[in-house]
DNA sequence: CCGAGCTGCTAAGTATACAAAGCGAATTCA
DNA sequence: TGAATTCGCTTTGTATACTTAGCAGCTCGG
């Protein structure tokens, strides 16, 4: 397979002050949007909504976790987002963050600190290896 | 002076209420309620409802934190409680808390989980996002 | 007394997070 | 073939966060 249908999304990045072109799952949103980083969490754990619904103990339902993915609900309480984060084993700030929260001690400080939201424990070597043979390919394609 | 100048601020409570009698307040130990704490802070600031309002930028109301101070508001957004905790000069997360938020540090405490070999931590956003979207499309491919 | 300017507070309306139920399509199993 | 799951998703309803406008009380200067 060839990385060029993955390619063709990638090209927003956002720093030319151009119009950020995704899918149809469009809105503002200052840092990539928090419905497609749940969907892309949910999906790289292979689990369906009501999976993570049992997951989260009935905390997350099937339905609102629907709307979330769909970009229908924007600012989640910050319980269902740490809800979300132990089951998709990722840090709970970097939800809060991309849901538009601001975090603690994140005020006038001058240190900006990036949180890797992309923690995903159980990949294979294989896993491992493609991706990062993707990401030196992106990083090939969009000198930034 | 004495705390009972305290109790006469407070004598015309709500009149029909259901709660006559007095609550501690962060003069002994933890004030049991958000409420209560907000209260005693603007207090002990000597601030004005109008003058909390005016030093968080109008993000917060004086109508709206009174309505705070006097419990009919329970779990307020976490940036309106980012504004007040700034301008009462009292740690952000003190007031996550008091409003039944759970904060980061909840699962564990201890890092662990760092993907191995795999240079995370400059990703920027974008990529990251990438990889989760090539991620979720490797394992669709291959289950399991 | 009389209005101006404060104080805290409230009534009413809007926006939205979230719950419960169920639907159509796809898959699986008889 | 058809019944039973399971999938994601939508629809409807409710609770509540938040906004806007304004009221009653107190204090001040005139």
């Amino acid at each position: 397979m060839t990385y060029q249908a993955f390619g063709t999304t990638l090209r927003s990045l956002r720093n030319g002050g151009t119009r950020p072109r995704r899918k149809p799952s469009a809105f503002i949103g200052q840092p990539a949007e928090l419905s497609a980083l749940l969907a892309d969490l949910r999906r790289a754990k292979g689990l369906s909504l009501r999976e993570v619904e049992e997951a989260t103990d009935k905390a997350v339902s099937n339905a609102y976790l629907s709307q979330l993915e769909n970009g229908k609900i924007k600012k989640p309480s910050p319980n269902v987002l740490h809800s979300l984060a132990e089951v998709y084993a990722v840090p709970y700030e970097a939800l809060m963050e991309k849901a538009g929260y601001l975090l603690p001690s994140e005020n006038g400080g001058g240190r900006r600190k990036r949180l890797a939201a992309f923690a995903i424990d159980d990949l294979t070597a294989e896993e491992e290896e493609e991706l990062l043979k993707y990401l030196a390919f992106l990083r090939s394609r969009t000198p930034s």
